[in-house]
Parts: C-alpha cells; sequence; structure tokens
DNA sequence: GCGGCTTATTTAAACGTTTCAATTTCGAGG
DNA sequence: CCTCGAAATTGAAACGTTTAAATAAGCCGC
C-alpha cells in the first residue's frame, strides 16, 4: 500500500490512489481522464491526492488495454545527414505538444535491419510511423504495415498509388528554379550530380532540371549527367568524372548540399575557381552552406516545418483512418549565394544578428 | 481464433499459437523463450508453428508483466548538432543488437519539458537512460531517476558524485593538446572562444588549454578568453569581440567545429587570412572540417564508439544494477589540417578514396 | 410509499504476457 | 503391480489500465 504524505511511495497505482481516497478503481480512472459520471466533490478530492501521491499512468498497461501505445516510429535511413536530423528534432517536439514519445530507427534504406526495426516498432502498438526515405523496394513493407491497421506518413521521398500520406516539397519546381537562375546568369553548359534515382526526390529534381533546360533549348551532354549517393565521396567522385576532360561545363547541380562540397573540393583539385570558372548550386542550404568560407547557393526547404506537418497530419488519422490519402507541399525557395556568383556584399545576407548576442568573459 | 494456413490472423497471441499446437499457453511462452521444460518435440512443433502463424510478442504485455520495457531512452540537447546525432545513430544501432529500441528525446537543457519528456520515459518503464549533455541543475532529475531504479549513463558531459556510469574522453588532454600543438608552431599570443562554462567537457577543455599554457610560460590576457554557446552565431560574435581592437591574437582556439566556422567568417570579415595572419583549431572533426574549402585542424573524438559504449554499460548495469560506478575514456586525437598552417599536399590526408566508388551515368 | 429516471459508483472482464505452483505423464526400480 | 521421482504440461494469478455493464443512491411526481 502507499505509504501517505512524506515521501510518496515508488509507483504509486490507481490501485493505490483509490485506496487512499476510498473509492474504487474506475472511479479514480475515470476522474483522472476527465470523463462524465463522476461526483465533483470525488473527482476533486481524486485529483489532489493523485497529485499528492505522485500518481503516473503506466503507459503500457494504458497501451496493452487500448491496443495502441500513445508512440510514434520514426524511420530514419542516415542519421549523419542533417536534413533528417531537423526533421527528427520538429517530430519529436511536435509529439510531445500530443503527448506521444518517438521512437527513432536508424536503419538504412530496405533492408533486412529495417524490416526487423519496423517489426519491432509494430510490436511495440506504435500509433503511427513516419518514412523519411522510402524507396521503391519498399513498397511490400508499407502494404504490410497499413495492412496492420496502422498508418504511415512519408516524408521527402514518396513511392505512388500507396495508402499514405505524404509531406514533402515541390522537387520539381526546386530544380526547374536552380537550373532556370543559372540559365538566367548565362550558364549554358551546366552538369548534374544528381542523388540517387531510388530517390523520388532526386528524380523529381532532376526532371525540374531538364524541363528549364528545354524550354531554354540547352541540351546537357550524357556525360555531364551523372548520378550518385547523397554523400561527399559521391559528390567528389561525380565532379572529378565530369572534369576529367575537356570541354568542362561552366555550371553544376548537386543533388544536395554534401555532394555539392565534395564537387567542390574536386574543382578545387583541379584548379577551378568558384564561381569564376564553375558555378555550384545544392540543395538543402545545410548549416554549413551559409559559412564565409563556403557561401553555397542552394535550395532552402523548411524541414522543421515538414516534420511538424507529419506529426499532425498523422494525428489527423489517427484520430480518423477513414481520411482520404492527402499530398502535403511546403514551400521551398532558392538561396542565392558566392558559389553561383553573388559574391557577398554588405552584412545583407549575412546570417549572423547586427547585434552581438550576450558574451562572457573570464 | 486464428485461421492456419494462407493469410496468417491480423496479430496471434500466445493464445491463438497455443490453440493452434493444442498446447498451453504457458508452454508456447516457456518454448519461444527457450526456457527448459519443454519435451523437444513440442518445442520444434510451436516454434515452427509460431513462425508459420507470423506470431511475434507484444511488447507492451511483457513489459507490463515484466516491469520494464525492452525499451532505452536517449536524451539530446540539439539534435542538430552532429556530434550528438553521430551519438545517437551508434546508440540506436547498438540497442537494436541487444534487442532494444530507442526512445528519442530532444528537450534542450534542463527546463520544463525535459523534465516531463524524463517523466514519460519512466512513464514507459524504460530499461535505462542515455544522457548526452547534462548540467550541473541536472543534478536532482538524475538523482530521481536513480532513485526510481533506471540506471543512468551519462556521454560527454557529466556531473560528479552522482551515481551514474560515464562515457567521454579526456576533454583536459584534447585542450591540452590543441594548445601545444600551437605552441610548437611558435604562437604566443593564443585566443580561446570556449563553450559554456556549464559544460564539463567545455570546461576541461579550457583546463587543459591554461595548462599548456602555463607550462610554456604563457599569458592568455583576459580579453581573449571569452566563452558562449557551441553555435557558429556566437563564435562569429566571440572572435568579432577578441577581433575588435590590437593587440590581435596569431591563433584562437574554439570550443567546437561550428564555433570555429563562425570565428572564421569573422576573421574573414576583419580582413585576415587564415591561417597567415591567425591560425584556428575546432573541436568534434564534423563532415564539413574536412573539406578542401575549410581545412579545419580539430580534435576528432570517436562519438560512435561513444554511443556503442554507453549502450554497452547500460545493458551491463541493467544486468547487475550493484555494479560500481564505472568512468569510459575512449581516446581522441587532434587531425591537423591547414588551418593551424598545415597545408594539404598531395592526397595524402584526402578524406576521399583513391579508386572513385562506383558511377552511373545517364 | 413506490415505480421510474438520472446520476454516481462499483464490479469484473478484458488486453497479452510471464511464471509460480499444481497437476499429469511416464519410465524405472522395487 | 505399485510407488516414486523427474520431466512435461497446465492452471491461474499478476502486471496496471480502460470500460461495458451492473448496482446503488438520490430525487421527482403521482
Amino acid at each position: 500500500m502507499a505509504q501517505r504524505d512524506g515521501q510518496q511511495c515508488a509507483r504509486p497505482t490507481l490501485f493505490d490512489v483509490a485506496k487512499c481516497a476510498g473509492v474504487s478503481i474506475a472511479t479514480v480512472s475515470y476522474a483522472l481522464n476527465g470523463r462524465p459520471g463522476v461526483g465533483e466533490e470525488t473527482r476533486r478530492r481524486v485529483l489532489d491526492l493523485a497529485k499528492e501521491m505522485g500518481f503516473r499512468p503506466n503507459r503500457l498497461a494504458r497501451g496493452l488495454r487500448l491496443g495502441r501505445a500513445h508512440v510514434l516510429g520514426l524511420l530514419i535511413a542516415d542519421i549523419a545527414n542533417p536534413t533528417y536530423t531537423e526533421i527528427a528534432a520538429a517530430v519529436v517536439n511536435e509529439a510531445a505538444v500530443a503527448g506521444y514519445q518517438v521512437f527513432l530507427s536508424h536503419a538504412g534504406v530496405h533492408g533486412e535491419l529495417q524490416r526487423q526495426q519496423v517489426e519491432t516498432l509494430l510490436d511495440q502498438r506504435c500509433a503511427g510511423l513516419i518514412f523519411t526515405s522510402v524507396v521503391e523496394e519498399d513498397r511490400a513493407l508499407l502494404e504490410q504495415i497499413h495492412a496492420a491497421g496502422v498508418p504511415i506518413v512519408q516524408v521527402i521521398r514518396r513511392i505512388c498509388r500507396i495508402h499514405a500520406d505524404f509531406v514533402g516539397t515541390d522537387e520539381e519546381a526546386a530544380g526547374y528554379a536552380a537550373a532556370t537562375h543559372l540559365l538566367e546568369l548565362g550558364h549554358r553548359c551546366l552538369a548534374m550530380a544528381a542523388g540517387p534515382r531510388t530517390s523520388s526526390a532526386s528524380r523529381l529534381r532532376a526532371q525540374g532540371v531538364r524541363r528549364a533546360l528545354a524550354g531554354a533549348g540547352v541540351e546537357m551532354p550524357a556525360r555531364w549527367s551523372v548520378e550518385g549517393d547523397l554523400t561527399v565521396c559521391a559528390g567528389y567522385a561525380l565532379a572529378r568524372r565530369v572534369l576529367a576532360r575537356a570541354p568542362l561545363p561552366t555550371a553544376m547541380i548537386c543533388g544536395n548540399d554534401v555532394m555539392a562540397l565534395g564537387a567542390m573540393d574536386a574543382m578545387v583539385d583541379a584548379g577551378l575557381r568558384i564561381p569564376e570558372d564553375i558555378a555550384v548550386v545544392g540543395y538543402d542550404d545545410m548549416a554549413f552552406a551559409s559559412s564565409r568560407l563556403i557561401q553555397l547557393t542552394t535550395v532552402h526547404s523548411p524541414h522543421a516545418e515538414m516534420g511538424k506537418h507529419a506529426v499532425r497530419r498523422l494525428m489527423e488519422r489517427i484520430e480518423d483512418p477513414e481520411l482520404p490519402v492527402q499530398e502535403i507541399l511546403v514551400k521551398e525557395h532558392l538561396a542565392v549565394r558566392r558559389t553561383s556568383g553573388n559574391a557577398l556584399c554588405g552584412a545583407s545576407i549575412s546570417p549572423y544578428p547586427a547585434e552581438p548576442e550576450e558574451i562572457r568573459s573570464r
């Protein structure tokens, strides 16, 4: 039994509170959950007592009884990628607002490990799952999850014709904007180091680039259109390959900022100046992109907002599983910086606050 | 009842399997858990059937019964910081190996939000908690968790005299090594933009720097020793302050790489060349640090290894709560690059593989 | 004073495990 | 043939909730 006052007992249960309050367990449960049918005076007494005793509901028991835990699963392919961590942060925060905890899974893309993690997530009776980078091969898995009655939201990447909501940006438009920007600067020799074809986002972006080029009547030789993983190393290798022999392009669009970083390294190695000899555009606007030493022109997409939307949508669907599948697009924009010729002039585009923040000397 | 063969039923339980196998629930449980006292023939039959039916144990039920879930809580102050995400990745992976899932909490440092998240974590009956950035104010919270019988591992930062293991690096030695490196290069005018004093790691590092200086008989004017948050903005503001008036230091040690990035921006703004006019040393060796455009000299600490150790230690302690408190130090090392004068010569320190990886042209 | 109605409260059954204790089975030894 | 003991198996309680259904308690009008 819970000893009253002084030290609260280790972990009082409904039973303990009920005993102390001299009522039944059911009454305590009803009172704590704010359900009707409990006398005003009783309710107050129970609430006060529960607080005093430090009662906290056991979420396992609740989940077991309800057949569903107040828990979400977040699947991230690559946690080292800032894009995903920004989303993760937003997801965790927004979930907390709704009283949900988030299981983090870091299992790459479409493998045995991923399948295993998903199984475990289902074993935990997650109320919903958020996938940050599905590939076509995951279709069967997603369908199985849907069959199990667990709603899914896809973020950034997606597979089509599947019963799952999607939150992302208009990647095609982003690619179009990036290419158009370079075309307007007068570039006619564009290269593209795209992300993997398996990513719907990368595919669409490349598509947008091609549409812009076609519109301007500009051709991109096959040798300049390469694709690889979204890593520094891949960016380096791809750029090296493109720059291996003349003629050289005057601009390069990269699958993301990290690839751009690698590509720029290859350009430096090749003795090229950026942006005088070659312009570079990235994607994601990672933290380092706005650094003075880099100043990478890139497409900024609001990842935090995407994470937030993903959770909200999941909440809606958990509430009402019959909702029609929805596609939520958030607005992205091109951040023009030095690597496409926009030399930093003045503090107008400085990432730093005008007034220095608090500084403590010692 | 579970229909056999063909489509497995939604989610068979022990009961369903038992019914199909014609044995009791208890037998199935014993068989699946590999406990003794089950006939060999029965065991095989049950195992096969469970697999065929797609049985998966309900982790909520198990956790409820056991009074403890196979779940860890990971508290990260700032998920945007790559240091922490590297740790997170390792933690999630290593936990998976042990059959544990990881709850991710992103609740800053010592606030109402953090307390709330911890409470929820305890409500979920986490078997253990990993804290990545405790501050002294968290002491009461950690003690409360310990009192609740939930083991804790502190990573990177720590508070002393508390019943919790610690995994980190020898920060004092790292600070000493960084400063010694600069002293050996002939620098005598060193500045330091340290991380916040509330971080044990930052404190120790600063201490190591001072020890090195004292050993060399070098003085660091108070005006050159500043501290701030581990952000780009803080780095910029601090460096700006130090560089505001002559005399200027010839080298600056920063609290981490991100701060160094900001500080270098301030140096560029001040018309200084790196490393000719001023050398810079960071800490963490984040992804961008080795980029050709940056080549930041920095202290590389093996975060993944730390995450792994943290989980392993937690497992040991969950196994045997009576273990004496342990302090695990992993080795870090100084990566000397351009910003301290080590110009990149040849591919000897290139971060890229010699052979280009697979490239697909299209 | 008593059915009938509303409101407050309780009883008890789930949810799916694990595990102690009790029961059955079966072969060996007497 | 009977008994004993080990091994296999089962029954049932427990973990801490939620909730449908049953019960108790008021209260009104006739």
